[in-house]
RNA sequence: GGCUCCGUAGCUUAAUUGGAUAGAGCACCUGACUACGGAUCAGGAGGUUAAAGGUUCGAGUCCUUUCGGAGUCACCA
C-alpha cells in the first residue's frame, strides 16, 4: 500500500481510538513535508479539532504519537502549530531504493483495459505546420504517452482538413501561377511549396480587391452601406468575405474549383491529389523530425459527407427538430446551450455534422471507452455542444469524450497572425534550436571523439528537448507567451537541464560498478537529500496517473525538473565513488541508477529523447 | 452587449486542488572545482498574488463587486 494511505488510515483510526470519532479519509490531508521542516510527510490537524476539542498542538502531539508506536513505517514526528510532521524509517526507504532501482519501467502501470484514443495536429493542407500546431502536437503525443504509462491502450489519431476552399486556394495559385513548378524543380521543402501559393493567391486577391474598391460599384456600396464614422479601410476590411464570395473573379474561380473539386471531376481531382501528395511528405519530415507518428490518419475528404445519417435517426429519436426550410436543429437548452444548427437547409453537412459521423465510423473501427480531442479552446463551445449531442444520440462512448482545451500560443509581440507574417514556421523553429545547441556543443567539445552523425543525433536531441521541455511545461489550459530568444535557452529551467543530470549519471555509471544490494542496505544514516530524492521518486508513478486524469503533461515536466534539479545538487554536494564507506557507494549507485532511470521514462512521456552523452 | 476563461517578481512560470514564511528559471549582482561532466552548485536583490470586500482556525486558490485582457456567441472550419 502506498504510504500516504498507511498514514491516512492510521490517521483515521488515531482519530477513532484517541476521541472516539469518525473522519473520512478526505478530511484526512497527507503532504509531502516543505524542505524547511523536518520529517517526509505532514497531516494538517485543524480538521480534527471539533471532535477532539483540544488544541490542535496537543492533537498533533497525541494523533503522532499514536503513529509511531502502530506504523512500523513511522519512526518519529515533531508537530508545529497545527502541522504533524512524520519522518519515516529509513528502512522504508532503503526497501523501496532495492524495488525500484533495477526497475526499467518504474513508473509505469499495468493494464487498465480501457482503450483510450487520442486526436491531435489535425492540420490544413494549405499550409505548413507553424507553431500553435507544434505546441498541439507535443500535448497530444504526451497525453497519449502519459495515458500508456497509466495502463491505457492508445490509439493516436489525427483528421486531415485535405479539402475546402483553402486547398482549392492554393491549388489556383499554382495554376494561375506556377508554370509547371515542382517542390524539387524550385527546391523548396514540399510543404512550403504549396503553402507558398496559398499565399501567393492571397496577394493576387488583394491586389484585385485593392483594384476594386477604387471603381464606382464599389464606392457606391461603401456610400451605401457604411456606418456611422467608418472610413473606407475599416469598411472594405470587414467587406472582404463578401467582396471574395459575391464580387470577387478569384474568389469566382476558387469556389468554381470546389464545386469542381465536389463533381468529382478528375483534372481537379487529380491537381488535388498532386498539390495534397506534396502536403503530406512535407509533413511527414516535420512529425519525424518533432518525432511523433499516428497510428490512423482520417481524411475529411473522406469524413465529410457523413454524420448525414445520424441526423435522421437523431429526428426519430426526437434529438432534433425540422425548421420549415429543411434545416435540421438541435435544441439544447437543457443544458444550458443554445439551438444549434445540425445539417443545413440545403442538405449539405456542417462541421458538427461530419464531427458527429466521425466519431461514430472512429467508434466502429476501434470501439474505444474514451476519446481526447487535443484542440485550442477557441473551439469549446464547439465541444460542448458536439458532446451533447452525442449523449442525446445515446452513443456508447458519449460519456467517455473529453475535449484537451489549451491555450492559444502569443508571441512577445501578441498575437501569431498569417496576414501579418508573424507566423512561428515549425520547421524553422526546430532548425533553430537544433542550430543554437550546435553552437554550444561547439563551445564545450565533449563528444568530439564520437563520429559526426553521432554528434549531430545528439545536438538535435538538445535542440528538441530545449523547445519540447519549453512549451511542455506550462499548464495546457493556459494561454502562453512564446519568446523565441527564450526557447533555445540551454540552462536553468530547461531540457537540456535535465538531460544534463542525466548524462552525468551515466558517465557515473560507466565509472562504477554493478552495486551490491546487500552491501548498500548497511548504509545509513540517510542525508536528508537522499530521502527527499527517494521521496520525490515514490511520487513518480502517482503522478503518471495524477498527469493522466488531468490530461495535464506539465505535471510530469514539472516532476522532471525538480528530480533533476535536487540531483545536481546532491551530485555537487557528495561523492559517489569516492563516498566515505563502500556502503555509501554502493547505496548512491544504486540511487542515482533509480534517479536515471525516472528522469528517462518521465522525459519520454514528453516526447523528449536522453542522449547518454552531450 | 450575453456567456466562459484568465490576471502571481522586470520577463517566463509553479504552488500537493483550502494548509506552514507564495516556490523556480531568465535577466542583474557576488561567490564555488588540481572533485564522479561548470549545459552545474551556493548566495544576493526582486511580491500588498490586478483592486476592494466577504466566507474560516487558515485564501493565490471559494463567493461578490470593480478594473484590465482573451475567447466565443454562423445554415464558417
Amino acid at each position: 500500500m502506498d504510504i500516504t494511505n498507511i498514514i491516512q488510515n492510521g490517521v483515521i483510526s488515531a482519530v477513532q481510538s484517541l476521541y472516539g470519532g469518525e473522519v473520512g479519509p478526505e478530511k484526512v490531508n497527507v503532504s509531502i513535508t516543505r524542505p524547511d521542516f523536518e520529517g517526509n510527510y505532514t497531516v494538517v490537524v485543524f480538521p480534527f479539532t471539533g471532535i477532539a476539542r483540544k488544541k490542535p498542538e496537543v492533537i498533533g502531539a497525541e494523533i503522532g504519537a499514536y503513529l509511531v508506536k502502530e506504523i512500523t513505517e513511522v519512526e518519529s514526528f515533531n508537530v508545529i502549530k497545527g502541522f504533524l510532521n512524520l519522518v519515516v524509517s529509513e528502512d522504508f526507504w532503503r526497501n523501496f531504493l532495492q524495488e525500484i532501482y533495477q526497475k526499467e519501467n518504474f513508473g509505469k502501470h499495468p493494464s487498465s483495459g480501457e482503450k483510450v484514443m487520442v486526436e491531435f495536429s489535425s492540420p490544413n493542407t494549405n499550409k505548413p505546420l507553424h507553431l500553435g500546431h507544434i505546441r498541439n502536437i507535443l500535448l497530444g503525443w504526451s497525453t497519449a504517452k502519459i495515458m500508456e504509462a497509466a495502463g491505457h491502450e492508445v490509439i493516436k489519431v489525427q483528421v486531415v482538413n485535405d479539402r475546402g476552399i483553402a486547398i482549392c486556394k492554393s491549388m489556383l495559385a499554382w495554376q494561375l501561377f506556377g508554370e509547371n513548378a515542382t517542390p524539387e524543380s524550385t527546391g523548396s521543402k514540399s510543404d512550403h511549396f504549396v503553402g507558398d501559393f496559398y499565399v501567393r493567391f492571397e496577394q493576387a486577391f488583394q491586389e484585385e480587391y485593392r483594384e476594386w474598391q477604387k471603381n464606382d460599384e464599389a464606392q457606391k456600396i461603401f456610400k451605401a452601406n457604411k456606418k456611422e464614422e467608418q472610413g473606407p479601410d475599416a469598411f472594405f476590411k470587414a467587406f472582404k468575405d463578401t467582396y471574395f464570395n459575391e464580387f470577387s473573379k478569384l474568389g469566382a474561380e476558387a469556389r468554381a474549383m470546389l464545386i469542381r473539386w465536389e463533381n468529382g471531376e478528375e483534372a481537379t481531382l487529380a491537381l488535388w491529389r498532386k498539390m495534397n501528395n506534396w502536403v503530406y511528405e512535407g509533413f511527414a519530415q516535420t512529425y519525424e523530425q518533432l518525432g511523433v507518428s499516428f497510428d490512423k490518419n482520417y481524411y475529411e475528404s473522406n469524413t465529410y459527407l457523413l454524420g448525414k445519417d445520424m441526423t435522421e435517426i437523431g429526428l426519430e429519436k426526437g434529438v432534433f427538430y425540422r425548421k420549415e426550410d429543411g434545416s435540421i436543429w438541435a435544441n439544447l437548452e437543457d443544458v444550458k446551450l443554445d439551438h444549434k444548427t445540425i445539417l443545413r437547409s440545403d442538405g449539405t453537412s456542417l462541421y458538427i455534422t461530419q464531427d458527429l459521423g466521425t466519431a461514430h465510423l472512429r467508434y466502429k473501427d476501434f470501439g474505444f471507452n474514451r476519446m481526447v480531442y487535443v484542440v485550442a479552446d477557441e473551439q469549446n463551445y464547439h465541444f460542448k455542444v458536439l458532446f451533447e449531442v452525442l449523449k442525446k444520440l445515446g452513443e456508447p462512448y458519449a460519456h467517455g469524450l473529453h475535449h484537451l482545451a489549451y491555450g492559444m500560443v502569443d508571441l512577445p509581440t501578441g498575437k501569431m497572425k498569417s496576414r501579418e507574417g508573424t507566423v512561428v514556421d515549425a520547421d524553422d523553429l526546430m532548425a533553430e534550436v537544433i542550430a543554437e545547441a550546435q553552437e554550444n556543443s561547439k563551445e564545450r567539445d565533449t563528444t568530439s571523439d564520437l563520429a559526426p552523425e553521432k554528434q549531430q543525433e545528439i545536438i538535435r536531441k538538445i535542440g528538441l528537448a530545449a523547445l519540447k521541455f519549453f512549451i511542455i511545461k506550462v499548464n495546457p489550459k493556459k494561454r502562453m507567451t512564446f519568446d523565441p530568444k527564450e526557447s533555445v535557452d540551454l540552462k536553468g529551467q530547461t531540457g537540456p537541464y535535465v538531460q544534463n543530470a542525466y548524462v552525468r549519471i551515466k558517465s557515473v555509471l560507466r565509472k562504477g560498478m554493478t552495486p551490491d544490494p546487500e552491501l548498500a542496505r548497511q548504509y545509513g544514516p540517510l542525508e536528508d537529500l537522499e530521502k527527499e530524492l527517494l521521496g520525490q521518486l515514490y511520487e513518480f508513478p502517482g503522478l503518471i496517473l495524477t498527469a493522466a486524469e488531468d490530461f495535464d503533461p506539465s505535471v510530469i515536466a514539472n516532476f522532471c525538473y525538480a528530480l533533476a534539479k535536487n540531483y545536481h545538487r546532491f551530485y555537487h554536494d557528495y561523492s559517489i565513488l569516492s563516498a566515505d564507506t563502500e556502503a555509501a557507494k554502493h547505496f548512491r549507485i544504486m540511487l542515482s541508477t533509480a534517479i536515471a532511470n525516472a528522469l528517462k521514462n518521465g522525459m519520454e512521456l514528453l516526447g523528449i529523447e536522453m542522449p547518454e552523452r552531450m
